[in-house]
Parts: structure tokens; sequence; C-alpha cells
DNA sequence: TCAAAATTCAAACGGTGGTTTGAATTTGGA
DNA sequence: TCCAAATTCAAACCACCGTTTGAATTTTGA
């Protein structure tokens, strides 16, 4: 379908998904959005039923791509040992690090949630996180075969916290105090290092 | 000091703390805050010469509390086995988990800024980080007492981020799908698990 | 081809935001 | 005590916000 009102459609949820990343939902105005999609500040209303209605079909789309981008990796893992696995998991977390993509702006989307989530986002989160969650969950289980439910839940959120503030905090990070590197080879050595730590955290604890 | 004006500025620094915190700077509006603080709208504007100004004093006197909350505990660190530190580093480190106080509450306003910093929070960044930044890498040292400086930077943040997460989620892993409890018994297991993880974490990789 | 439906558009609406104003009041030192 | 400075106050100002309106235009299907 490229039907002229599709690509209307289309503009604006791609200037809405830049803008909401950059700025938050409060941050970001419909005049900005439709601006920057070259579309009347009418369509908004028309298409999506309001600010509201697009930023939900703007989380409902980065949350499909994340978890799908994770997911597409699931099948392979059960082919690697564990250590291999977390390390490619940890590597794929690490990776708006270095790419301005799609996925890194769906990632920026969730960390504004993370800090004050709207009504639309917690019902997105308790509905469709679990088959990401499950994933993650798995990949600890490799190590702790006999922890409880509360202790893997626990690890693999703890997993996604050490990747997270990095991703976070990208450009603090690049400048004083830390002065951290943050170049190709620069990435894949944190990525080793943090790797590592994980392995060995999570193998000797029983 | 209790002169008049006194208490006016320190009635609006207190409601202005408690509203950025929750709210964040954008969604905190002056009009909530001189209603809260019950002072008039125009005393915002001739004590701190606006939102902005407003803003820089709280995000000052934020960082200011939480850094010396931190080095407070640096005296007794260097008192306990390198585990032990460790440990009450993290344990520290989740307490807004528990309390809804003073200190949790400027947690909550740097998990605002991380997701896109102000320049005024930049500046603070790079000008006083140093010493709360120092102080989490020599707990790490005394696990890596070979490592080169890029390493302990990078696991002190590493370290930061497995706690932050927690704290940053709060309200979502209470509800589904994490079911994460939080009340006082279950956030002294969750700390003693994450510095488990920590200690064997840092402590087998050389 | 043509009429009905879908879509785009410029303009305006009501509400809220931060800031300014200028007078009224309170404070503090001579 | 008294006056100048500091502080408080209600009201208004102006800019921006999301939304609505109703007409103009384009698209669709028969």
């Amino acid at each position: 379908m490229t039907r002229p009102s599709e690509v209307t459609r289309d503009r604006i949820m791609k200037a809405a998904e830049r803008l909401f990343a950059e700025r938050g939902y409060d941050g970001t105005s419909i005049r900005a959005i439709v601006s920057r999609a070259r579309v009347n500040q009418a369509a908004i209303n028309y298409h999506f039923e309001g600010k509201d209605g697009l930023y939900r079909e703007v989380l409902r789309a980065a949350f499909r791509g994340l978890t799908e981008d994770q997911l597409a990796h699931a099948g392979e893992a059960s082919g690697m040992s564990p250590e291999e696995a977390l390390a490619a998991f940890i590597r794929r977390q690490l990776r708006p690090l270095l790419a301005r993509d799609e996925a890194s702006r769906h990632i920026r989307i969730f960390n504004w949630e993370s800090v004050r989530p709207t009504p639309v986002f917690r019902k997105l989160l308790s509905e469709e996180a679990a088959p990401f969650m499950g994933f993650t969950t798995e990949l600890v289980r490799r190590f702790l075969p006999d922890a409880d439910q509360r202790t893997l839940t626990v690890a693999a959120i703890w997993l996604l916290g050490q990747c997270g503030i990095f991703v976070r905090n990208r450009e603090q990070l690049a400048g004083p105090p830390a002065e951290l590197s943050l170049e190709e080879s620069a990435v894949d050595w944190l990525a080793q290092t943090i790797s590592r730590w994980a392995v060995s955290g999570l193998g000797q604890a029983g």
C-alpha cells in the first residue's frame, strides 16, 4: 500500500518517533512533528485521534521492533554455549552506543518511560513484555539451573541494568570525568568486559 | 538565618524539589510549585530569576546532598573488607526502593537528567562528579588491583547500573510481569543477591 | 465520468505555560 | 521612629500548546 494517505501517516510516524525519542512526550509538540513531517497540523488528529493516540502507536511500533530484534536471535542462542549466548546478548544490548538507528531510538523512548511511565506504556508492558523477559530469563537460567523464579527474574533485570546504564548515559560518559571512548573497538572491549563480569558473577553464585 | 525572605526561598526549594523529582522539569509548572509552597507566583522570579534558575539551585542542592551522603561513608569503607564495603554501597544505592526520603528524591531528579541532560546538569556533572566517581572507583579497585583506569571506570559505572535499574523501574517491577516484592526483607535479599553477583563477577576476572 | 467519501488545509479557539508589571506591604538599619 | 530597601502580591501579558472547525481538494469505486 502506498496510498497517499498512508504516506502521510508514515511520515508522521517517522517524525514523531525521532522527536519523542529525543525530547520525550511532554517536550515534543504537535507543531514540531508536523513541521518535520511536512504535513498539515490537523493530520495528526485525523489519522491518530490526537497526540495521545499518535504516541500510543509510536510506542507499540517501538516495542514490537525491539522485542522482534532480540527474539529473532533467540533461535541462535540455543545453539551456543551459555557464555556465548550471554555475550551475544550483551553485545546486542550495547548496539545503540554505536548506531543512531531505529533500535537506538526505540530504546531511548523506553528510557523516557522508565522515569515516569505513561498509562499507555504500563499497559503495553504488562501485556507484551513477557516474551522478552522470558528470553532474557532463559539466558540466565543456564547459569542458575537451580534458582527459583524470583532469582531468575532479578538476574535478568540485573543483566539489563549493566548494559542500560552505558546506553542511557552515552553522551555523559564520553565527556569528563569518565572520558570513555565510544568507537567500535572500544564498544567491543566494553561488551567483552561486561560479559566476563556477568558470566563469572552468575557462574559462581549458586 | 530565619529571615522571612529565607523561609519563602526555602519553601520554594522544598516544594520544587518534590515536584521536579516526581514530574521532571517540563512536567512541573511554576503555578504547581507556588501552590504547594504557598507563596506568590512572582516569588520564584524574584528569588531565583525564573524557573531555570530555580531548577539549577535544586539540582545543585541535590547533587551536594547525594555526594555528601555517599562520601560520609567513605571513611567507614576503609575499615571494612572489600566485600563488606561493596555490600554496604549497594545497600545504600537501593535505599530509594524503600524510603521516600530526600536522598530518594535526589536520585529521582538525576534519573530525569539521565534521559535528556540539561546544560546545567552537564556542567555540574563534569565539574563535581569526580569525588563520587572516585569513591566508587576505589570501591572496585580493591577487587581489581592491577586494572587500568579505563577498566576501573567501567567497573564503577557497571556497578551503578546494576543498582540503578531497580530503583528507576521500581513501580514497574512491582507489577506484571516481574511481580517483585519491595518490602524491607525483599530489598535486603535483593541487595545481598546483587552484592554476591557483583563480588564474584569482579573477583574472578583479572 | 461523476458523485460520495476520504483527506488536506488555513485559521481560529480555549487553555496553560513562564514572565512582567507596578502598587502595596513588610523589613531592617540609621 | 522613620525612611529607603527588600519583599510580597494580584493582575495582566504574551507565547505556545493540543484541538476543532468548516471549507477546499483529492481519491475512490461504480
